[in-house]
DNA sequence: AGCACGCCGACT
DNA sequence: GTCGGCGTGCTC
């Protein structure tokens, strides 16, 4: 019997290891199934262990060896374990997570002949004779289906109900067709990669940059910083173009709810290649052909949110990481990875360059251009005849409001309004009102979960927890003082939709936020009212600001910004600043006059003055020498150690054992100048019955946090209970 | 993380 | 009497 060590996607710091009958044969990065307590796992293959400390009567033979060949090859080997490292996470579940669901569920790496289908003779009988007359959506898509080849693969576009009804008349089949890979190249045969009538006349900014790429050769990591419309895209494009035709592939990084069809639609128009979408709502299996297709070199182009990051290629070619600044790139739970930073690490060690586009570069990102690490580049001339913006700023001071808007500001939407155009509103807090209390004793109605508010929601008559999700139903009187006399405060989106249909009832009004756009395709739907015109007030969360084009809108405003003027997150007011760029570059396109405006208390505030009188880098400028002045990061790097339990005294005390444990680590001299920040109530100090306590350690010097930590890993084990749960977030992005 | 074992409260 | 709550401990 051999031994092999086996990685289990389990929140543990250690590997497993398994007896293997001698005649067995399996390789590093291979899948096993083993037994694990009573539960069977699917694990993967790191090593083969000569000698294990594990008595023998406890090791238990692998149940099933599920691949030949390793699933990973070199190139995300390495990333994967140097981020597992870096990250501090247990590499069982940070290999797993580079892998599609499928194959984490033990399917085979075969590509099958499933997806493939053929109109029956049946069908086409039924075509000619009309017999769909009755049936008109099984009839198009009939008609539809005969134009493409005598075999084809489900269109992604297509309803459902009309296939599946298809299907069960015989009129369709399936067919089993031997799978043959066919590099791209192949598929492309003699038409050309790139659709010549569709490219853009490139500016000299443009043309510069272009052909800077062009020569450039091996890796090197380009800051593309372009203002909203300077044509950022043109360029990813023709990049592109240049390295599909050496043959090699390309990455595309989007934030969560940038991949928009508009983006897609425009990649897809350029080229004539293979490129692979991985949607939000793909299914499971056509995630694994995706990630099959890119690793055999059957695609060409991968566009993707973070997790395509883990995408095998058979020979990538460059990585664009577009709207770079995007927080949605951090993952937020489980294995906590920034995939921008990482997407810089796989460029590095692959020797190919990548591009890191964005009009509001993060304060990171502008560090690592000024020393040196990225090469920046500048696009700063709008396309077109479109003109920038006016913007305002609104003082609240000296306002009549209605439900947080300004009696000037309404003036601005009416006269907007009236001129055919439309108007967009950001406020970031959905519901009607964040707040219920009791008028006579102050009472405030919360979740005992969370210790939070319960945030009213008008239209579905419940009160609803933000943090935990929970609901609750509306009191009729005070859980204090019994009182009946129960009032809401502040605003939240649902209200200022109310307001605002109670203002302009000749308008019609979108909302967009959490709870409007819950259910699946309502987002689209949503945009599609924008985008036809339907609605010409657009109420929305930050999440309406990301990638969408709406050329009829003339006005945006913010309804409030003090919250990220004064708020304990350090990174607030760059995401306030990027937020304001982002509106502000919706606002005015097409040859229309944009306008922005910003309501506020705090008119005077110095970041805000330099933001809009200077524009955004010489907002980040400012923002980075404060930065520099408190020592916090790009001029330091950061962990955040969060320990959460039911018990909030053992939270409390644990942490603090923790913390004097660093603390004894650190007084030597080789461990000069670290800041221990807490421990600290979280944020959130008590989320879903849990309560959160943190500890922040600064240091100037990244290396040495990581050397702390790999100290603190050894220790790290005393520190294992159940009825606490400790996790590491290296370079937090939310501090909450 | 899961899952089993184990010990105390409100139900047929 | 038992069903089930979650505290504690373990997984090669």
């Amino acid at each position: 019997m051999k031994l092999i060590r086996v990685a289990l996607p389990v929140p543990l710091a250690r590997y497993f290891d398994y007896l293997l009958p001698e005649e067995c044969l399996v390789v590093k990065g291979a899948r096993v199934i083993v037994p694990f307590g009573n539960q069977r796992k699917l694990g993967i293959v790191v090593d083969f262990p000569t000698e294990t400390e594990v008595p023998t009567h406890k090791l238990k033979p692998v149940i099933e060896v599920l691949d030949t060949q390793s699933l990973f090859d070199n190139e995300i080997w390495s990333l994967l374990t140097w981020a597992a490292n870096y990250y501090h996470a247990p590499l069982g579940e940070v290999l797993q997570s580079a892998l599609p669901i499928k194959l984490r569920q033990g399917d085979s790496t075969e590509r099958t002949t499933c997806d493939y289908f053929s109109v029956t003779e049946q069908g086409h009988n039924a075509l000619a004779n009309g017999v769909l007359i009755r049936a008109k959506k099984q009839q198009a898509l009939l008609a539809e289906l005969v134009q493409l080849a005598k075999v084809f693969e489900k269109p992604t576009a297509c309803s459902p109900t009309a296939w599946k009804a298809l299907m069960d008349k015989g009129l369709l089949e399936k067919v089993d067709v031997p799978f043959i890979a066919q590099s791209w190249q192949q598929r492309l045969a003699d038409k050309p990669i790139c659709n010549q009538q569709n490219r853009l006349v490139l500016n000299k900014q443009q043309s510069l940059i272009v052909s800077r790429l062009h020569f450039h050769q091996g890796y090197g990591a380009f800051l593309l910083n372009g203002v909203t419309g300077s044509g950022k895209t043109e360029v990813y494009l023709q990049v592109i173009d240049e390295v599909l035709k050496r043959g090699e592939q390309v990455l595309v990084l989007v934030p969560e709810i940038g991949l928009t069809p508009q983006t897609i639609q425009r990649f897809q128009a350029r080229f004539n290649v293979e490129i692979d979408v991985l949607h939000s709502n793909l299914n499971d299996s056509q995630r694994l052909n995706a990630w099959l297709r890119a690793k055999n070199g059957e695609s060409a182009i991968v566009i993707g949110t973070r997790s395509a990051l883990f995408t095998q290629f058979d020979r990538l070619g460059l990585i664009i990481i577009d709207e770079e600044h995007d927080s949605s790139f951090k993952q937020q739970d489980g294995w906590r990875y920034h995939a921008r930073d990482l997407a810089i690490w796989r460029a590095k060690h692959k020797g190919i360059p990548i591009i890191l586009g964005t009009a509001t570069p993060s304060l990171e990102s502008l560090q690592n251009g000024k020393n040196g690490k990225f090469i920046e580049l500048q696009l700063n001339a709008r396309a077109g005849n479109a003109q920038f913006s006016r913007q305002q700023v609104i003082d609240l001071k000296t306002q009549r409001i209605y439900a947080g808007l300004s009696e000037r500001l309404l003036a601005m939407m009416k006269s907007h309004l009236e001129k055919g155009n439309q108007v967009m509103l950001f406020l970031n807090r959905r519901g009607f009102a964040p707040v219920l209390l009791c008028h006579e004793c102050g009472w405030i109605c919360q979740c005992e979960a969370c210790e939070k508010p319960y945030t009213y929601h008008q239209k579905s008559r419940v009160l609803r927890c933000h943090h935990c999700a929970s609901q609750h139903i509306i009191p009729r009187q005070c859980g204090h003082c019994g009182s009946t006399h129960l009032i809401t405060t502040g605003i939240g989106t649902e209200q200022l939709e109310q307001t605002l249909s109670q203002h302009f009832p000749q308008f019609n009004i979108t909302r967009i936020d959490g709870d409007s756009t819950a259910r699946k395709g309502s987002l689209e739907q949503h945009l599609a009212e924008i985008q036809s015109g339907k609605s010409q007030i657009l109420i929305g969360t930050q999440m309406l600001a990301k990638g969408h084009h709406f050329p009829n809108v003339t006005l945006v405003a913010i309804v409030n910004v003090d919250s990220s003027l004064f708020s304990t997150d350090f990174r607030a007011e760059e995401r306030l600043a990027q937020l304001y760029i982002q509106v502000a570059g919706r606002a005015g396109r097409a040859e229309k006059q944009g306008e922005v405006v910003l309501q506020t208390h705090y008119p005077d505030h110095p970041l805000l003055k330099s933001l809009l009188t200077e524009g955004y880098l010489s907002f980040a400028e400012q923002a980075l020498s404060m930065r520099k002045l408190m020592g916090l990061p790009p001029f330091s790097a950061q962990v955040l150690f969060r320990a959460t339990g039911r018990d909030n005294e053992k939270v409390v005390n644990f942490l603090q054992e923790l913390t004097a444990c660093l603390q004894q680590i650190i007084t030597t001299p080789q461990w000069q100048g670290f800041q221990l920040l807490g421990p600290i109530n979280a944020p959130m100090a008590k989320k879903a019955g849990h309560f959160r306590w943190q500890l922040i350690i600064q240091h100037a010097e990244r290396g040495l946090i990581q050397q702390l930590l790999n100290q603190f890993d050894i220790v790290r084990e005393q520190f294992l209970r159940n009825d606490i749960r400790l996790s590491v977030d290296i370079d937090p992005q939310d501090l909450g």
